[in-house]
DNA sequence: AGTTAAGCGAGACGGTACGTCTCGTCTTTTA
DNA sequence: TAAAAGACGAGACGTACCGTCTCGCTTAACT
C-alpha cells in the first residue's frame, strides 16, 4: 500500500486520536477502481469517475493516493492478491507450466487488460513501469526463481542459465507476445515455451 | 503513415486543387512532438504544447493526426527510421549479438524513454499496444525471423524451435528486463542471452 | 467594461484574426449573472452556477472576467444603464426631489438588493468598494453634482457648501439609513430629506 | 452576543455539570479571528483558518457560532466595546465635532477596514447589514440622538430636524464618502460637515 | 489574370478533469 | 461532558487540455 494505512501490528495499543479511517471507504475506492478500469478503460478510470461511482468525495481520495498510479497500483494489488499463487508442492516442472498456462489465459481476460493499463498508467506518470516491477512483479518472480533453482539443484531441468533469466524468458517472452499481439497465445504455447527454455530432464 | 498523406508513386497524375500541404509544416510537428517527449515526458506532450512549441496551429494537427497515439507513433516512427536497421550480410549469430546489444544501448537512453511513452499511449487510448508491434516491431521482427531461419536452415544454431518464438524470447525477455527494472542490462547481458536461447554450434 | 472589449469606434477597419468575440455569449453572462444575484443572492452567484444557467463554460467567463467582483459590477453595470436617469431639463430641485425618490424605491425593490450585494463583493474581495464608487456611482454623482452647482448660481438653493457634498448627504444618508436598516424609507422622507439638505428658495 | 453564553452573574447558582466552557478558549477564537480580518482580510477569515491560528477545534467554533456573520459581528463587537465612546459631558456640538474626527480616523484605519468586512460579510450572508446595524450602530445612534436631542432644547444647534435625521446625515455621509472613496476623509472635513449640519448656535 | 479549392494560423468556445480549498457533519480519544 | 483530532461528503475554486468552430490570409492549380 502506498497509502500510509497503520501495518496491521503496530498499532495494538497506541490508537491515535481523532476518527479512524474508514475500511469501507478504502475498500470501496479500490474496488470501484478497478471496476472502472476493467469495464471502462484506462482513460475513463478518473479521480472524479471514481469518486462519482463510490460514492466517496474526491478529497478522500486524494487523500490516501495523492497520485493516479498509486491508486491504479494499489486497486490492481489488492485484486491480484488472490489471483495466480504459485503452488509450493509438487513437481516444479509442472508447476511452472501450470502457471504459465493460467498466466496466459488472465493475460487474454479482464485481469490482463487491467494489468496493462495499469503499467501505461505508471509509465505515463514516472516513465517508468519499475514501481509496478517491484510491487507486484518481483515478489511473484522471486517465487518463481526459487522454484526454478531447486529444479536445478535436484537435476530436473536443464537449462543452467540463471534460474532468474530463465523466469524472465518465460513470462517476458508471454508478456511481449501478448502485449504487441504478435500471436495468439494459448495454454499449449505456454506450455511449449516453458519445455524450449527449461528442458525437463527425461 | 496514419496520416492521409499522398503516397509518394501516386501523386504524378492525380495532382488535387488547392494549396498542397506544407511538409515543413508536417516535420516540424514530428520534430516538435518527439522531442517534447524526450525532454518533457508522455504527460507533457499535448496537443496544445506541440502547437505552442512548433507554430502550427491545433487544427492543423488534428486535421492530419486525429488521435494522439496516431500522432506519437508517427513521431517515433520518424525517428525510428534510421535507427538500429538489421544487416543482411555477415555471421547470423554475430548480427544478433551485435543488434540485441545496440538494442539495450538504445533501451537505456532516449529512444527507449520515447518508444515506451509511445507503448503507454497506445494500451491508454486502445487498451493494447498491436498498433505499435504492427506498425513498428512487426517489420524489425519479420527481418529477425528471417535471418534466423536462415542460420537454422544452415546449421549455424542449435535452437529449433520455430525463429519466431527464438526472436521473441531475445527481445521480449529483454524489454521485460528493462521495462520493470528488473536487473540492470548491459551489451554483455544480451550478448549472453542470444546464446542461450541460439545455441550457436560450435 | 473591465474585460476589454474592442471599442466600438476603433476597429472600423483593422479586423483582429481568428474567431470573434460572441456578444450573446457575453450578454448571457451578464443578464444570467444578474439574475442569479436578484434571485439566489450573492452567496449562490458563482461562476459555477453562472457557467450552468447560461450554458456558457466557465472558462469563457474566467477569460474576459477574472475576478467576480469584475463580473459582478459588470452585470450589474449593465443593467443600471438603463436605469434611474438625471433629466438634465426643468427646476433641480424637483429633479432631485423626484431622483431621490426613485432612488429610495429602488433601494427598497431588486435594484437595491443586488447593489447592496456587488457592493459587499467588491468589500470582500478588495477590501474597498471604490471600484463600485468610481464606475457607478462617480457618473451619477457628476451629473448631480453638475445639476446643483447650477442650482446654487441660479439662486434656487440656500445650501452654500459644496454641491459635491451635498449630494453626499443626500444620497449618502438615504444609503445609510436603507442599509443599516435605520428606517424605513419612503419617497416622503426622501422629499423631506432633499428640502433640509438643499434649503430650496421661496 | 449571539452565542449563548452565560451572563457574567447567573453561574454563581446554576453550575450544570460537566466541564465547563473554557472562557479562555472563548476570547481565543474571537481575538483570533479579529486579528484575521485585521491583517489578511475577509476572504481569508474562514473557520477553517481561525481554527488553525488559535488551536481551537472548528467543532468548538461552531457550536457557539454557527454562522460566519455570526463569528464576526462578535469578534468585531468585542473589539469595538472600548473604542469610540461618546463622552456625556461638556458642549454638544463640541462632542460630536471630536467623535465625527475620532470617526473619520477609524474609518481610515484598521477598525474601519474591519468594519467594512463585517458589513460585507452580514449582506453577503443575510443580503442585508440590518443585523449590524441594531447590534453595533443602533447604541451608539441611540446615545448621540439623545445629545443631539438635548442640543436642541438648549438652543444650542440651528437646525430643527429629527435628531435622528440629523445624526444620519453626519455619519451616513462621512460613511458613504469613505466606502465608495468619493473623497479623503480629515478629521478637519469632518468638523465642517457637522457644523454644516447643525449650524450651531453663535 | 481571375477564380477556386485547400492549407494554415489565430483565437473563441463548450466540455471534462484536474488538484485544492472551505464548509459543515460525524466519529473517536483525551482531559 | 467539553474539547481536540481527524475522517468525510459536498461543492466551488481556478487551470489545463480536448476537440470544434469561425474567421482571414496564403498558396497553387485550373479556367
Amino acid at each position: 500500500m502506498i497509502s500510509t494505512a497503520p501495518e496491521p501490528g503496530s498499532e495494538t495499543i497506541a490508537r491515535r486520536p481523532g476518527r479512524p479511517r474508514s475500511t469501507a471507504v478504502q475498500q470501496a475506492i479500490l474496488q470501484g477502481t478497478y471496476r472502472l478500469m476493467a469495464t471502462q478503460g484506462l482513460s475513463a478510470t478518473t479521480y472524479e469517475r471514481v469518486a462519482a461511482a463510490t460514492g466517496v468525495s474526491k478529497v478522500t481520495i486524494y487523500k490516501w493516493w495523492p497520485t493516479r498510479e498509486a491508486l491504479l497500483v494499489d486497486a490492481f494489488l489488492e485484486q491480484a492478491r488472490t489471483f495466480l499463487p504459485l503452488p509450493e508442492n509438487g513437481h516444479p516442472v509442472a508447476i511452472v507450466r501450470a502457471h504459465a498456462a493460467s498466466y496466459v489465459a488472465a493475460l487474454n481476460g479482464t485481469f490482463g487488460r487491467v494489468q496493462l493499463a495499469v503499467i501505461a498508467e505508471c509509465i505515463g506518470s514516472s516513465g517508468t513501469a519499475a514501481t509496478f516491477g517491484e510491487r507486484y512483479l518481483g515478489k511473484r518472480r522471486a517465487a518463481g526463481v526459487a522454484l526454478l533453482m531447486r529444479a536445478q539443484k535436484e537435476g530436473l531441468i536443464g537449462a543452467t542459465d540463471p534460474p532468474a533469466d530463465l523466469y524472465d524468458m518465460i513470462y517476458g517472452t508471454l508478456f511481449y507476445q501478448s502485449t504487441f499481439g504478435l500471436r495468439k497465445l494459448t495454454a499449449g504455447a505456454a506450455r511449449r515455451l516453458v519445455d524450449r527454455v527449461l528442458r525437463p530432464a527425461g
